[in-house]
DNA sequence: ATCAAATTTAACCAAATGGTTAATGAATTT
DNA sequence: AAATTCATTAACCATTTGGTTAAATTTGAT
Protein backbone atom coordinates (compact mmCIF):
# COMPACT_ATOMS: atom_id res chain seq x y z
CA UNK A 1 0.00 0.00 0.00
CA UNK A 2 3.06 2.41 -0.19
CA UNK A 3 3.05 4.33 -2.82
CA UNK A 4 6.25 5.99 -4.53
CA UNK A 5 6.32 9.02 -6.43
CA UNK A 6 7.13 7.15 -9.32
CA UNK A 7 4.50 4.51 -8.68
CA UNK A 8 2.39 7.37 -8.41
CA UNK A 9 3.44 9.40 -11.79
CA UNK A 10 2.50 6.09 -13.52
CA UNK A 11 -0.99 5.37 -12.29
CA UNK A 12 -1.78 9.02 -13.34
CA UNK A 13 -0.09 8.45 -16.56
CA UNK A 14 -1.23 5.18 -16.46
CA UNK A 15 -5.25 6.73 -15.56
CA UNK A 16 -4.59 9.63 -18.24
CA UNK A 17 -3.70 6.88 -21.30
CA UNK A 18 -6.01 4.16 -20.48
CA UNK A 19 -9.02 6.72 -20.10
CA UNK A 20 -8.50 8.38 -23.38
CA UNK A 21 -7.89 5.25 -25.14
CA UNK A 22 -9.44 2.02 -23.37
CA UNK A 23 -7.50 -0.90 -22.50
CA UNK A 24 -7.10 -2.43 -25.99
CA UNK A 25 -5.80 0.63 -27.34
CA UNK A 26 -3.69 1.90 -25.24
CA UNK A 27 -0.28 1.19 -25.31
CA UNK A 28 2.53 0.86 -22.71
CA UNK A 29 4.73 3.06 -24.17
CA UNK A 30 2.69 5.56 -24.37
CA UNK A 31 2.15 5.58 -20.78
CA UNK A 32 5.99 5.50 -19.89
CA UNK A 33 6.05 8.53 -22.37
CA UNK A 34 3.15 10.35 -20.38
CA UNK A 35 5.07 9.55 -16.92
CA UNK A 36 8.12 10.38 -18.49
CA UNK A 37 9.94 6.96 -17.08
CA UNK A 38 11.51 4.07 -18.72
CA UNK A 39 9.13 1.45 -19.86
CA UNK A 40 10.60 -1.46 -17.78
CA UNK A 41 9.32 0.93 -14.94
CA UNK A 42 5.92 -0.22 -15.54
CA UNK A 43 6.21 -3.71 -15.54
CA UNK A 44 8.67 -3.22 -12.57
CA UNK A 45 5.81 -1.79 -10.37
CA UNK A 46 2.70 -3.30 -12.07
CA UNK A 47 3.94 -6.38 -13.52
CA UNK A 48 1.55 -6.19 -16.57
CA UNK A 49 -0.73 -4.58 -18.61
CA UNK A 50 -4.02 -6.04 -17.16
CA UNK A 51 -2.30 -5.34 -13.87
CA UNK A 52 -1.79 -1.46 -14.08
CA UNK A 53 -5.28 -1.49 -15.78
CA UNK A 54 -6.49 -3.26 -12.84
CA UNK A 55 -5.16 -0.86 -10.48
CA UNK A 56 -6.26 1.90 -12.98
CA UNK A 57 -9.93 0.97 -12.73
CA UNK A 58 -9.80 -0.16 -8.81
CA UNK A 59 -8.91 3.88 -8.12
CA UNK A 60 -11.48 4.73 -11.03
CA UNK A 61 -13.67 2.73 -8.93
CA UNK A 62 -12.81 3.62 -5.54
CA UNK A 63 -13.22 7.53 -6.62
CA UNK A 64 -16.96 6.89 -7.63
CA UNK A 65 -18.38 4.24 -5.62
CA UNK A 66 -17.84 5.65 -1.94
CA UNK A 67 -19.39 8.87 -3.51
CA UNK A 68 -22.45 7.42 -4.68
CA UNK A 69 -22.75 5.26 -1.58
CA UNK A 70 -22.49 8.28 1.19
CA UNK A 71 -25.59 9.56 -0.56
CA UNK A 72 -27.66 6.69 -0.99
CA UNK A 73 -26.81 5.42 2.17
CA UNK A 74 -27.34 8.82 4.12
CA UNK A 75 -30.46 9.35 6.30
CA UNK A 76 -31.81 11.92 4.41
CA UNK A 77 -35.49 11.88 2.97
CA UNK A 78 -35.73 10.34 -0.37
CA UNK A 79 -36.58 13.77 -2.12
CA UNK A 80 -33.36 15.23 -1.23
CA UNK A 81 -31.33 12.25 -2.02
CA UNK A 82 -32.78 12.84 -5.28
CA UNK A 83 -31.53 15.95 -5.51
CA UNK A 84 -28.20 15.82 -3.88
CA UNK A 85 -27.65 12.23 -5.93
CA UNK A 86 -28.06 14.50 -9.64
CA UNK A 87 -26.15 17.24 -8.53
CA UNK A 88 -23.30 16.10 -7.12
CA UNK A 89 -22.75 13.41 -10.08
CA UNK A 90 -23.21 16.22 -12.44
CA UNK A 91 -20.48 18.52 -10.78
CA UNK A 92 -18.41 15.11 -10.66
CA UNK A 93 -18.35 14.40 -14.05
CA UNK A 94 -17.55 17.38 -15.01
CA UNK A 95 -14.36 17.32 -13.26
CA UNK A 96 -13.96 13.78 -14.26
CA UNK A 97 -15.61 13.48 -17.91
CA UNK A 98 -13.85 10.03 -18.59
CA UNK A 99 -14.77 7.86 -15.54
CA UNK A 100 -18.23 7.23 -16.16
CA UNK A 101 -17.64 6.16 -19.66
CA UNK A 102 -14.31 4.75 -19.09
CA UNK A 103 -15.83 2.00 -16.26
CA UNK A 104 -19.09 1.20 -18.66
CA UNK A 105 -16.73 0.67 -21.71
CA UNK A 106 -14.29 -1.58 -20.10
CA UNK A 107 -17.24 -3.68 -18.61
CA UNK A 108 -19.06 -3.97 -21.67
CA UNK A 109 -15.80 -5.14 -23.60
CA UNK A 110 -14.98 -7.53 -20.94
CA UNK A 111 -18.19 -8.55 -18.56
CA UNK A 112 -16.44 -11.00 -16.55
CA UNK A 113 -13.76 -8.67 -15.17
CA UNK A 114 -16.70 -6.46 -14.19
CA UNK A 115 -18.58 -9.48 -12.34
CA UNK A 116 -15.40 -10.36 -10.75
CA UNK A 117 -14.71 -6.83 -9.41
CA UNK A 118 -18.38 -6.24 -8.10
CA UNK A 119 -17.43 -9.31 -5.96
CA UNK A 120 -14.62 -8.46 -5.14
CA UNK A 121 -14.66 -5.02 -3.93
CA UNK A 122 -16.45 -1.57 -2.67
CA UNK A 123 -19.17 -0.95 -5.29
CA UNK A 124 -21.95 1.64 -5.85
CA UNK A 125 -24.86 -0.01 -3.44
CA UNK A 126 -28.44 1.39 -3.47
CA UNK A 127 -30.13 -1.17 -1.72
CA UNK A 128 -30.85 0.80 1.38
CA UNK A 129 -32.19 3.60 -0.64
CA UNK A 130 -34.64 1.14 -2.60
CA UNK A 131 -35.70 -0.56 0.77
CA UNK A 132 -36.03 3.56 1.81
CA UNK A 133 -38.07 3.84 -1.19
CA UNK A 134 -40.28 0.79 -0.47
CA UNK A 135 -41.14 2.09 2.94
CA UNK A 136 -42.62 5.54 1.66
CA UNK A 137 -44.46 4.14 -0.58
CA UNK A 138 -46.21 2.06 1.94
CA UNK A 139 -46.72 4.75 3.93
CA UNK A 140 -48.73 6.41 1.34
CA UNK A 141 -45.64 9.31 1.61
CA UNK A 142 -44.97 8.79 -2.73
CA UNK A 143 -46.58 7.13 -5.64
CA UNK A 144 -45.73 3.03 -6.32
CA UNK A 145 -43.16 2.76 -8.53
CA UNK A 146 -40.19 -0.15 -8.66
CA UNK A 147 -37.59 0.93 -6.33
CA UNK A 148 -35.27 -0.54 -8.89
CA UNK A 149 -36.72 1.64 -12.01
CA UNK A 150 -36.82 4.50 -9.54
CA UNK A 151 -33.13 4.02 -9.26
CA UNK A 152 -32.57 3.07 -12.86
CA UNK A 153 -34.60 6.44 -13.91
CA UNK A 154 -32.12 8.68 -11.43
CA UNK A 155 -29.10 7.20 -13.36
CA UNK A 156 -30.06 6.94 -16.71
CA UNK A 157 -31.37 10.90 -16.61
CA UNK A 158 -28.12 11.47 -14.94
CA UNK A 159 -25.10 9.38 -16.24
CA UNK A 160 -26.21 8.94 -19.94
CA UNK A 161 -25.48 12.19 -21.39
CA UNK A 162 -21.90 11.59 -20.77
CA UNK A 163 -21.56 7.99 -21.38
CA UNK A 164 -23.31 9.22 -24.63
CA UNK A 165 -21.28 12.49 -25.12
CA UNK A 166 -20.59 12.40 -28.99
CA UNK A 167 -23.78 10.93 -29.75
CA UNK A 168 -26.08 13.63 -28.07
CA UNK A 169 -24.05 16.45 -29.01
CA UNK A 170 -24.04 14.79 -32.92
CA UNK A 171 -27.99 14.23 -32.13
CA UNK A 172 -28.87 17.38 -30.50
CA UNK A 173 -27.06 19.34 -33.06
CA UNK A 174 -24.47 21.13 -29.69
CA UNK A 175 -21.25 22.39 -29.18
CA UNK A 176 -19.38 21.97 -26.35
CA UNK A 177 -20.61 25.48 -24.49
CA UNK A 178 -24.53 23.97 -25.27
CA UNK A 179 -23.73 21.06 -24.08
CA UNK A 180 -22.37 22.04 -20.67
CA UNK A 181 -25.56 24.52 -20.47
CA UNK A 182 -27.72 22.01 -21.35
CA UNK A 183 -26.28 19.74 -18.22
CA UNK A 184 -26.01 22.46 -15.84
CA UNK A 185 -29.75 23.01 -16.39
CA UNK A 186 -30.28 19.45 -16.15
CA UNK A 187 -29.45 19.57 -12.14
CA UNK A 188 -32.85 21.11 -11.41
CA UNK A 189 -34.46 19.83 -14.42
CA UNK A 190 -34.03 15.75 -13.31
CA UNK A 191 -34.77 16.23 -9.68
CA UNK A 192 -38.16 18.06 -10.84
CA UNK A 193 -38.75 15.23 -13.25
CA UNK A 194 -38.37 12.52 -10.95
CA UNK A 195 -39.77 13.88 -8.07
CA UNK A 196 -43.19 15.38 -9.88
CA UNK A 197 -43.62 11.54 -11.19
CA UNK A 198 -43.43 9.85 -7.62
CA UNK A 199 -44.91 12.97 -5.36
CA UNK A 200 -48.38 12.34 -4.04
CA UNK A 201 -50.79 15.23 -5.46
CA UNK B 1 -22.69 -1.47 -54.84
CA UNK B 2 -22.67 -4.61 -55.37
CA UNK B 3 -22.52 -7.48 -52.48
CA UNK B 4 -21.12 -10.28 -53.51
CA UNK B 5 -21.64 -13.50 -51.11
CA UNK B 6 -18.13 -13.47 -49.66
CA UNK B 7 -18.49 -9.82 -49.16
CA UNK B 8 -21.66 -10.23 -46.77
CA UNK B 9 -20.37 -12.79 -44.75
CA UNK B 10 -16.90 -10.68 -44.30
CA UNK B 11 -19.06 -7.34 -42.94
CA UNK B 12 -21.29 -10.02 -41.00
CA UNK B 13 -18.33 -11.35 -39.02
CA UNK B 14 -16.55 -8.05 -38.63
CA UNK B 15 -19.89 -7.02 -36.98
CA UNK B 16 -19.99 -9.40 -34.37
CA UNK B 17 -16.28 -9.15 -33.78
CA UNK B 18 -16.24 -5.14 -34.02
CA UNK B 19 -19.29 -5.35 -31.70
CA UNK B 20 -17.67 -7.92 -29.40
CA UNK B 21 -14.62 -6.30 -28.66
CA UNK B 22 -14.53 -2.93 -30.47
CA UNK B 23 -12.00 -1.72 -32.94
CA UNK B 24 -8.77 -1.76 -31.43
CA UNK B 25 -9.15 -5.38 -29.60
CA UNK B 26 -10.95 -6.96 -32.67
CA UNK B 27 -7.76 -8.55 -34.88
CA UNK B 28 -8.34 -9.71 -38.42
CA UNK B 29 -7.42 -13.02 -38.20
CA UNK B 30 -10.35 -13.65 -35.68
CA UNK B 31 -12.77 -11.98 -38.30
CA UNK B 32 -11.74 -14.11 -41.14
CA UNK B 33 -11.71 -17.08 -39.17
CA UNK B 34 -15.33 -16.21 -38.10
CA UNK B 35 -16.06 -15.79 -41.39
CA UNK B 36 -14.49 -19.01 -42.45
CA UNK B 37 -12.19 -17.58 -45.07
CA UNK B 38 -8.58 -16.04 -45.80
CA UNK B 39 -7.02 -13.44 -44.18
CA UNK B 40 -5.78 -12.06 -47.47
CA UNK B 41 -10.01 -11.80 -48.11
CA UNK B 42 -10.74 -9.04 -45.77
CA UNK B 43 -7.99 -6.89 -47.22
CA UNK B 44 -8.66 -8.13 -51.02
CA UNK B 45 -12.06 -6.81 -50.10
CA UNK B 46 -12.36 -3.98 -48.05
CA UNK B 47 -8.66 -3.03 -48.28
CA UNK B 48 -7.65 -1.97 -44.41
CA UNK B 49 -8.69 -2.95 -40.88
CA UNK B 50 -10.01 0.94 -40.27
CA UNK B 51 -11.82 0.90 -43.67
CA UNK B 52 -13.26 -2.38 -43.42
CA UNK B 53 -14.48 -0.93 -39.18
CA UNK B 54 -15.81 1.99 -41.48
CA UNK B 55 -17.85 -0.06 -43.01
CA UNK B 56 -19.14 -2.04 -40.61
CA UNK B 57 -19.86 1.33 -38.61
CA UNK B 58 -21.96 2.49 -41.58
CA UNK B 59 -23.92 -0.50 -41.59
CA UNK B 60 -24.53 -0.08 -38.27
CA UNK B 61 -25.72 3.53 -37.82
CA UNK B 62 -27.91 2.48 -41.50
CA UNK B 63 -29.98 0.65 -39.54
CA UNK B 64 -30.92 2.71 -36.56
CA UNK B 65 -30.69 5.93 -38.14
CA UNK B 66 -33.58 5.33 -40.50
CA UNK B 67 -35.47 4.03 -37.77
CA UNK B 68 -35.04 6.74 -35.39
CA UNK B 69 -36.20 9.16 -38.12
CA UNK B 70 -39.00 7.47 -39.16
CA UNK B 71 -40.35 8.16 -35.84
CA UNK B 72 -39.31 11.54 -35.28
CA UNK B 73 -40.32 12.49 -38.82
CA UNK B 74 -43.80 11.34 -38.77
CA UNK B 75 -47.19 13.02 -38.71
CA UNK B 76 -48.48 11.36 -35.05
CA UNK B 77 -48.80 13.84 -32.15
CA UNK B 78 -45.84 14.09 -29.44
CA UNK B 79 -47.53 11.76 -26.80
CA UNK B 80 -47.77 9.19 -29.30
CA UNK B 81 -44.02 9.52 -30.81
CA UNK B 82 -43.17 8.84 -27.59
CA UNK B 83 -44.56 5.74 -26.91
CA UNK B 84 -43.33 4.59 -30.55
CA UNK B 85 -40.33 5.42 -30.02
CA UNK B 86 -39.74 4.03 -26.40
CA UNK B 87 -41.55 0.74 -27.32
CA UNK B 88 -39.55 0.58 -31.02
CA UNK B 89 -36.05 1.50 -29.51
CA UNK B 90 -36.34 -1.13 -26.56
CA UNK B 91 -37.61 -4.10 -29.03
CA UNK B 92 -34.89 -2.57 -31.50
CA UNK B 93 -32.42 -2.43 -29.03
CA UNK B 94 -33.28 -5.98 -27.48
CA UNK B 95 -32.59 -7.59 -30.88
CA UNK B 96 -29.34 -5.88 -31.35
CA UNK B 97 -27.71 -5.84 -27.93
CA UNK B 98 -24.35 -4.67 -29.08
CA UNK B 99 -25.58 -2.14 -31.52
CA UNK B 100 -26.05 1.28 -29.55
CA UNK B 101 -23.13 0.30 -27.33
CA UNK B 102 -20.84 -0.29 -30.26
CA UNK B 103 -21.82 3.28 -31.98
CA UNK B 104 -21.69 5.27 -28.25
CA UNK B 105 -18.28 3.51 -27.21
CA UNK B 106 -16.54 4.26 -30.84
CA UNK B 107 -17.66 7.58 -30.89
CA UNK B 108 -15.92 8.22 -27.46
CA UNK B 109 -12.77 6.93 -28.29
CA UNK B 110 -12.43 8.55 -31.51
CA UNK B 111 -14.79 11.73 -31.54
CA UNK B 112 -13.23 12.90 -34.88
CA UNK B 113 -14.41 9.89 -36.47
CA UNK B 114 -18.16 10.80 -34.74
CA UNK B 115 -17.91 14.68 -36.26
CA UNK B 116 -16.71 13.39 -39.60
CA UNK B 117 -19.49 10.81 -39.66
CA UNK B 118 -21.98 12.82 -38.66
CA UNK B 119 -21.47 15.82 -41.84
CA UNK B 120 -21.35 13.07 -44.08
CA UNK B 121 -24.11 10.38 -43.17
CA UNK B 122 -27.44 9.70 -42.67
CA UNK B 123 -28.04 10.27 -38.78
CA UNK B 124 -30.49 10.39 -36.16
CA UNK B 125 -32.20 14.11 -36.81
CA UNK B 126 -34.91 14.90 -34.13
CA UNK B 127 -34.70 18.87 -35.29
CA UNK B 128 -38.98 18.33 -36.59
CA UNK B 129 -39.65 16.62 -33.58
CA UNK B 130 -38.39 19.15 -31.65
CA UNK B 131 -40.54 21.66 -33.79
CA UNK B 132 -43.22 19.93 -33.04
CA UNK B 133 -42.92 19.85 -29.32
CA UNK B 134 -42.07 23.55 -29.45
CA UNK B 135 -45.43 24.43 -31.08
CA UNK B 136 -47.48 22.38 -28.86
CA UNK B 137 -45.53 24.28 -25.97
CA UNK B 138 -46.98 27.41 -27.94
CA UNK B 139 -50.50 26.48 -27.91
CA UNK B 140 -50.29 25.48 -24.60
CA UNK B 141 -51.09 21.85 -25.24
CA UNK B 142 -48.00 20.80 -23.18
CA UNK B 143 -46.09 21.63 -20.39
CA UNK B 144 -43.36 24.19 -21.15
CA UNK B 145 -39.86 22.60 -21.44
CA UNK B 146 -37.14 22.83 -23.42
CA UNK B 147 -37.28 20.14 -26.02
CA UNK B 148 -33.51 19.49 -26.51
CA UNK B 149 -33.84 18.20 -23.19
CA UNK B 150 -36.95 16.71 -23.40
CA UNK B 151 -35.35 14.66 -26.65
CA UNK B 152 -32.56 14.19 -24.40
CA UNK B 153 -34.60 12.72 -21.48
CA UNK B 154 -36.12 10.28 -24.14
CA UNK B 155 -32.69 9.00 -25.56
CA UNK B 156 -31.32 8.77 -21.93
CA UNK B 157 -34.02 6.91 -19.91
CA UNK B 158 -34.59 4.24 -22.88
CA UNK B 159 -31.07 3.81 -24.17
CA UNK B 160 -28.86 3.80 -20.93
CA UNK B 161 -30.06 0.63 -19.39
CA UNK B 162 -28.03 -1.11 -22.64
CA UNK B 163 -25.87 0.68 -22.83
CA UNK B 164 -24.45 0.98 -19.50
CA UNK B 165 -25.76 -2.85 -18.93
CA UNK B 166 -22.69 -4.11 -17.26
CA UNK B 167 -22.94 -1.51 -14.45
CA UNK B 168 -26.75 -1.34 -13.88
CA UNK B 169 -26.57 -5.15 -13.49
CA UNK B 170 -24.05 -5.28 -10.76
CA UNK B 171 -25.46 -1.77 -9.15
CA UNK B 172 -29.10 -3.12 -9.26
CA UNK B 173 -28.36 -6.79 -8.43
CA UNK B 174 -29.98 -7.82 -11.24
CA UNK B 175 -29.43 -11.25 -13.41
CA UNK B 176 -30.41 -11.68 -17.11
CA UNK B 177 -33.91 -12.34 -16.99
CA UNK B 178 -34.72 -10.27 -13.80
CA UNK B 179 -32.78 -7.41 -16.52
CA UNK B 180 -35.09 -8.18 -19.29
CA UNK B 181 -38.12 -7.91 -17.29
CA UNK B 182 -36.89 -4.76 -16.24
CA UNK B 183 -36.42 -3.11 -19.77
CA UNK B 184 -39.95 -4.99 -21.10
CA UNK B 185 -41.73 -2.88 -17.77
CA UNK B 186 -40.11 0.13 -19.18
CA UNK B 187 -41.77 -0.12 -22.50
CA UNK B 188 -44.84 1.51 -20.40
CA UNK B 189 -43.29 3.15 -17.26
CA UNK B 190 -40.77 5.89 -19.70
CA UNK B 191 -43.82 7.15 -21.82
CA UNK B 192 -45.80 7.42 -18.65
CA UNK B 193 -43.20 9.24 -17.10
CA UNK B 194 -42.39 11.62 -19.53
CA UNK B 195 -45.83 12.13 -20.80
CA UNK B 196 -47.06 13.19 -16.91
CA UNK B 197 -44.07 15.51 -16.76
CA UNK B 198 -45.54 17.47 -19.81
CA UNK B 199 -48.73 16.82 -19.96
CA UNK B 200 -51.27 19.74 -19.14
CA UNK B 201 -53.32 19.26 -15.73
C1' DA C 1 32.93 4.26 3.89
C1' DT C 2 31.01 -0.23 2.60
C1' DC C 3 27.88 -3.30 1.27
C1' DA C 4 23.40 -4.84 0.04
C1' DA C 5 19.04 -3.81 -1.47
C1' DA C 6 16.02 -1.24 -4.28
C1' DT C 7 15.47 1.64 -8.38
C1' DT C 8 16.34 2.98 -13.13
C1' DT C 9 18.08 2.46 -17.79
C1' DA C 10 19.20 0.75 -22.45
C1' DA C 11 19.24 -2.91 -25.21
C1' DC C 12 17.06 -6.86 -26.45
C1' DC C 13 13.43 -10.62 -27.52
C1' DA C 14 9.60 -13.43 -28.96
C1' DA C 15 5.05 -13.22 -30.28
C1' DA C 16 1.39 -11.08 -32.49
C1' DT C 17 -0.53 -8.15 -35.91
C1' DG C 18 -1.88 -5.67 -40.09
C1' DG C 19 -0.74 -6.08 -44.47
C1' DT C 20 1.51 -7.93 -49.06
C1' DT C 21 2.70 -11.03 -52.79
C1' DA C 22 2.97 -14.37 -56.06
C1' DA C 23 0.99 -18.40 -57.46
C1' DT C 24 -3.42 -21.04 -58.19
C1' DG C 25 -8.21 -21.89 -59.23
C1' DA C 26 -12.64 -20.41 -60.99
C1' DA C 27 -15.54 -17.60 -63.94
C1' DT C 28 -16.40 -14.75 -68.01
C1' DT C 29 -15.47 -13.02 -72.32
C1' DT C 30 -14.07 -13.34 -76.93
C1' DA D 1 -11.21 -23.42 -76.67
C1' DA D 2 -8.19 -19.66 -75.52
C1' DA D 3 -7.54 -15.66 -73.18
C1' DT D 4 -8.51 -12.67 -69.60
C1' DT D 5 -10.32 -11.18 -65.56
C1' DC D 6 -11.74 -12.13 -60.90
C1' DA D 7 -11.52 -14.73 -56.54
C1' DT D 8 -8.86 -17.35 -53.24
C1' DT D 9 -4.97 -19.27 -50.87
C1' DA D 10 -0.53 -20.05 -48.49
C1' DA D 11 3.50 -18.22 -47.39
C1' DC D 12 5.79 -14.30 -46.24
C1' DC D 13 7.13 -9.53 -44.33
C1' DA D 14 7.86 -5.34 -41.58
C1' DT D 15 6.41 -3.29 -37.62
C1' DT D 16 4.59 -2.99 -33.30
C1' DT D 17 3.90 -4.58 -28.79
C1' DG D 18 4.18 -6.42 -24.19
C1' DG D 19 7.62 -8.07 -21.69
C1' DT D 20 12.66 -9.41 -20.10
C1' DT D 21 17.45 -8.95 -18.77
C1' DA D 22 21.63 -7.57 -17.23
C1' DA D 23 24.15 -3.82 -16.15
C1' DA D 24 24.31 0.76 -13.94
C1' DT D 25 22.86 3.97 -10.55
C1' DT D 26 20.83 5.38 -6.33
C1' DT D 27 19.43 4.67 -1.62
C1' DG D 28 19.80 3.16 2.96
C1' DA D 29 21.47 0.50 6.62
C1' DT D 30 25.63 -0.94 9.24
Amino acid sequence: MIHTATEKSILQAAKTVFFKKGLAAARMQEIANEANINKAMLHYYFRSKEKLFGAVFLQAFGELAPFLNSIFNSDKPVFEKIREFVDGYITFVVDNPYLPTFIIQEMNINPQFGETFFRNHVTPDPSKFEEQIAREIEHGNIRPIDPKQLVLNLISLTAFPFVGKGLVIGILDLDEIAFKTLMEERKKLIPEMIINTIKVQ
